[in-house]
DNA sequence: ACAAATACTAATCATTTGATTAAAATACTT
DNA sequence: AAGTATTTTAATCAAATGATTAGTATTTGT
C-alpha cells in the first residue's frame, strides 16, 4: 500500500486544488459542488484531491478554517489597536471590508451559508478565544465614551450589526442589487468605493443620535438602549410631511 | 398509465408536502436537501412528492414563488401608498419586515443564496414589472424632499440598502451573533423588537446627514451624493479622541 | 544509470439520490 | 356491493457522486 507524502509534496498542485476549491466551494457553497467541479477547475485528476486531502469534506475544512484565520485576525489587530479613535477604527475597518469584499464578493454569502449549516462545527472554527467581545479594546472604548457622556448610551452591539449589515449587504443581495439599478460590475463597485466614505459618517451619525426614552424600559442583553434627551423623532412630526 | 389528477386532488396531502418542502428547502436551501429530507418531514412516502409535483426542481419552483410572491406584494402595498410619508414608510416597512423577520429567520439567506445560486431564474420569478423602482410612489417622494430641500441630496438607492443591511443582517448571521453575545432565541428577538423602534430613527438621522464634498465628483447612479453643508466629519475632528 | 519514492491517471466501486413502476389501499360513483 | 378512479406504498432503476484501486509516469537520491 502506498504511503501519503509526509514531507514538501508538489506545493504547487496541492495548491492548485486548493486554489480550485476555494474558487468552487466559495461560489458554490459547500452542498453544491462536486468533487468533479474542483478536479475540471484545477485541471487535475479526480482522484488528486484525494490524493492530497483525503475527501471532500476535509478540503472544504481547510478552505474555510483559511478564510475564517485571515478574516478574524484582520478584524482583531484593528479593533484591537490602542493607538486609534473609536471612530478612525470604524473607518479602517470599514475600508478594509469593502476592499475585500470588493475582491471577493461572494465570500460573505459562503460564511454565512455554511456557519448556518453547521454553527456548531464552524464556531468551533472561529477562534473563540480570540474574539471575546469583552476583551477587545474597541469595547473598552466604547463604555469609557458612554461613561464621560460623549455618546448615548446604547448596546454597542446594535452599532457592530450596523456596521456589518450596511457593509455586507449590498455585496450579498449584490444580483438583485445589480439588476434593479441596472448596474455593470464596475459600476457597483464604484457604488461600494462610495459607500466606504459614506458608511463611517451614517455611523457617527447613529452612534450619536439621541433614542427617546418613552415605552418599553426592559433591558436587552446588558445595556439599556432608551433613555435620552431631545425626543427628535415621534410620531409623524419629523421632517417629512407629504 | 396513470393519469395525474387535475382537478381537486387531495387537497390536504398535497398541502401538508408542500408545507414540508417549505420548512426544509427554507432551512438547508435546494442543493442540500434531498427528497427523501421532504418525504421523511412530510410524513409520506417518497414517491408522493413526484406524483404530486413531477420533480424536486418543480416543487422548489413553487415553494419560492410564492415565497417571493408574499414577499414583493407586501412591500409594494407599502412603498405605494400616497398616504403615508417617507418617513412612516420606513417605520411600517421595518417593522413588517422585522415581524416576518421573527416568524420566518432563515428566509432571507434562503433568497439571498437562491437568487446567488442562479439569478437569472430567480429574478425573472420576482414581478419585475411590478418592482421599477423609478415607478414606486417612494422614490417620487424622495425626489420631492430633495428638490424642496428638506433632505440633502443622495442616492436613495444607498438608504435602500442601510435600512434592508441594517434589518436582515441580524437574522443572516443570528448564529455567530447569538453565539458571541450568549443570546436565548427569545433574548435575540427582544433584541430585534427593540431594533423595530431604533431602526427608523437611525435611518432619519442617515437621510438627514450632510454629507462634506472633498474628494470624488463622480457620479455613480443617477444622483451625486456629494455636495453637502457642514463637514462635521472629517478626519480624526469627530468626537472621540481616544 | 538505477532504484526507490513521489505524483498522477484511468477505471471502477459503493452509496446516494432523483425518479419511475407496478401493485396495494382507499375513496367515489352508481 | 361492484366497479372505477384516486391516493399511497414498496421495490427498483439509472444517473450522479465521493471514494478507492491498481497501475503508469515522473522525480529524487545515490
Amino acid at each position: 500500500m502506498k504511503v501519503r507524502p509526509e514531507i514538501e509534496p508538489n506545493i504547487s498542485t496541492e495548491e492548485k486544488i486548493k486554489e480550485a476549491a476555494r474558487k468552487v466551494f466559495t461560489r458554490k457553497g459547500y452542498a453544491a459542488t462536486r468533487t468533479r467541479d474542483i478536479a475540471e477547475e484545477s485541471g487535475y485528476n479526480l482522484a488528486l484531491i484525494n490524493y492530497y486531502f483525503r475527501s471532500k469534506e476535509k478540503l472544504f475544512d481547510i478552505i474555510m478554517l483559511e478564510h475564517l484565520q485571515t478574516f478574524v485576525h484582520s478584524i482583531i489587530g484593528i479593533v484591537n489597536d490602542t493607538a486609534t479613535t473609536l471612530q478612525q477604527k470604524l473607518e479602517v475597518l470599514i475600508s478594509h471590508y469593502i476592499d475585500m469584499l470588493i475582491k471577493n464578493p461572494d465570500l460573505p454569502l459562503f460564511i454565512l451559508t455554511e456557519v448556518n449549516a453547521d454553527p456548531v462545527k464552524l464556531i468551533g472554527k472561529i477562534g473563540v478565544n480570540d474574539l471575546d467581545h469583552k476583551e477587545l479594546f474597541i469595547s473598552k472604548q466604547w463604555k469609557e465614551l458612554v461613561k464621560a457622556k460623549k455618546i448615548p448610551p446604547l448596546n454597542p452591539a446594535h452599532i457592530m450589526m450596523n456596521v456589518i449589515g450596511m457593509t455586507i449587504f449590498p455585496f450579498v443581495g449584490s444580483p438583485l442589487i445589480r439588476d434593479r439599478m441596472k448596474l455593470s460590475m464596475e459600476e457597483f463597485n464604484t457604488l461600494m468605493l462610495e459607500r466606504k466614505k459614506l458608511i463611517p459618517i451614517w455611523i457617527q451619525a447613529i452612534i450619536l443620535c439621541p433614542i427617546p426614552n418613552n415605552s418599553n424600559p426592559k433591558k436587552t442583553g446588558e445595556h439599556n438602549t432608551t433613555r435620552n434627551k431631545v425626543p427628535i423623532f415621534s410620531g409623524g412630526s419629523g421632517f417629512l410631511s407629504k
